[in-house]
DNA sequence: AACCGCTTGTGAACGCAGGAACAAAGTCGC
DNA sequence: GCGACTTTGTTCCTGCGTTCACAAGCGGTT
């Protein structure tokens, strides 16, 4: 009874669940490993890891210790060597297509960013509804129409789905994307997504952002403001 | 820290300090009354306006409570109390000015997206290092070359600063702004900014979101399970 | 070969966020 | 006018994430 609990439960060698704030910063470590393999280093400490990326030198050495021991004792971590071990943790080099949908301001800037390709990320297929926008070359890319989104998405196998369309129609363009397949997706409209067990949703919300930069700031200078309504304005302050 | 630093006799027992996870889900809330009141709603339910914000609805009650109640029970929230309530603890509808640095793809997009404006936020203030992007017109406001920061700062009292630079020189620039006087910085490059104290960044990582998205989907495939989609409807996983 | 300094890896404590359950309170129907 | 229903506001609790601190391990040195 006791034995077979002992044995056993469900997990193998070293397959800790990763929490997703640490695979978060685990990207970050990756590419700050980039750019010190550029400027030839052979070997780096957590302290100087942890600086470059801006977090604390022992979360770091934690978020890596979820991937086992990875570094050498009174030397480092091998740049080289930590950076394959990053790679494969975080899903391999190998090629992630990619779909946008919606090719406006932001979905082009997007799909013609270049960054996105070292790290194995490729957008593969342009999605948009304008009949002016479709046709267009962005990013070595052509735009094709809205109704080809099913075909685009079996023909690439895109594992991604990056919505940048209006809010209105970022929901119905969710579920088609899911009923053709996609698993990710990257939402930039200010809408709460609904999907089906199974699927991830990551959303970017840059009028949150910018919210929350004004409030920080109106906390920062609390009786800088003599206009409107001053009563309830009594929160704490710093930080 | 300082726990002394609301211990003056403030009458409305409002002094408990507002998470920041909490202040950005408020501004989601208000997003979502915004529309609510466009479809002239008069009041709102905390199971509504959580499954519109894509939350849990005891979180929404708990995030609004530190406001002080501003709900009736029995009836739900008042949409426009309810709206002005929020609008004020995240810093007032007065007008925010930002500038913008690095008008590429990315700060173009930015710069021109109209939903900015709606909350308040107003790019005034539009630098770029290309002397052919100088003079440009985006969404009203003209380029500047990047020269005349500090003027253009000082000028606009701007409050907010958004980096879309490549991340080679953003932490010049950042330390521009900040000696400008900006206090607050949205930054989309891929760098980890060194700021004094007294001044928050936010750093935006696009990279950083397809790559957890690439880990989700790795993670998922170790099952390799197809996209069975059971009976299990209702809210999919959100964030 | 043993020592010493440096760095990693991990265990424990703390604080915070999220979720469920429950009591208060106000409204609607009769 | 009163009861019952609905919804809020709060409290408790559980789990996660972060930080501190320290023992263990390795390289270099004498
Ligand atoms: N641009 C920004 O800085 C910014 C900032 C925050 C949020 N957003 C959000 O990102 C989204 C896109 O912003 P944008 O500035 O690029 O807008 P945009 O209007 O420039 O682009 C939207 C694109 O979507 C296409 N489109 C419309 N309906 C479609 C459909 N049913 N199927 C496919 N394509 C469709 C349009 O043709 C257009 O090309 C919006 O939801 C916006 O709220 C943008
Ligand atoms: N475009 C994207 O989708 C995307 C995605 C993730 C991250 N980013 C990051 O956002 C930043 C901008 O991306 P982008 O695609 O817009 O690049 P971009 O090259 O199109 O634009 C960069 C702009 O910055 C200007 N610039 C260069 N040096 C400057 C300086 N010293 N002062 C002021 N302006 C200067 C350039 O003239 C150019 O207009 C980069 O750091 C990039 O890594 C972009």
């Amino acid at each position: 009874m006791f034995g077979s609990l002992w044995s056993l439960p469900v997990s193998e060698s070293r397959p800790r669940i990763i929490p997703e704030a640490t695979v978060a910063r685990l990207a970050v470590y990756l590419r700050v490993l980039a750019g010190l393999a550029g400027d030839g280093r052979s070997h780096v400490s957590s302290g100087e890891l942890a600086t470059a990326a801006g977090v604390n030198p022992a979360g770091l050495r934690k978020d890596l210790s979820y991937l086992g021991p990875c570094g050498v004792r009174g030397v480092g971590y091998s740049v080289s060597g930590l950076r394959e071990r990053l790679t494969t943790a975080l899903g391999g080099e190998r090629s992630r297509p990619c779909v946008v949908v919606g090719l406006g301001r932001l979905g082009a800037a997007l799909a013609d960013y270049a960054g996105f390709a070292s790290r194995g990320f490729e957008f593969v297929g342009l999605l948009d509804a304008d009949p002016q926008r479709v046709g267009d070359c962005v990013g070595g890319c052509t735009v094709r129409p809205i109704a080809d989104l099913e075909s685009v998405v079996a023909d690439t196998e895109a594992a991604i789905g990056v919505i940048t369309t209006p809010a209105e129609v970022a929901q119905s363009v969710c579920d088609r994307l899911v009923a053709a397949g996609v698993r990710s997706i990257l939402n930039f409209a200010p809408v709460a997504l609904t999907v089906p067990p199974g699927v991830d949703v990551r959303k970017v919300d840059l009028s949150v952002e910018l919210q929350v930069l004004a409030f920080l700031d109106q906390q920062r200078d609390g009786g800088r403001q003599p206009v409107t309504v001053p009563v309830h304005a009594g929160l704490g302050a710093q930080r």
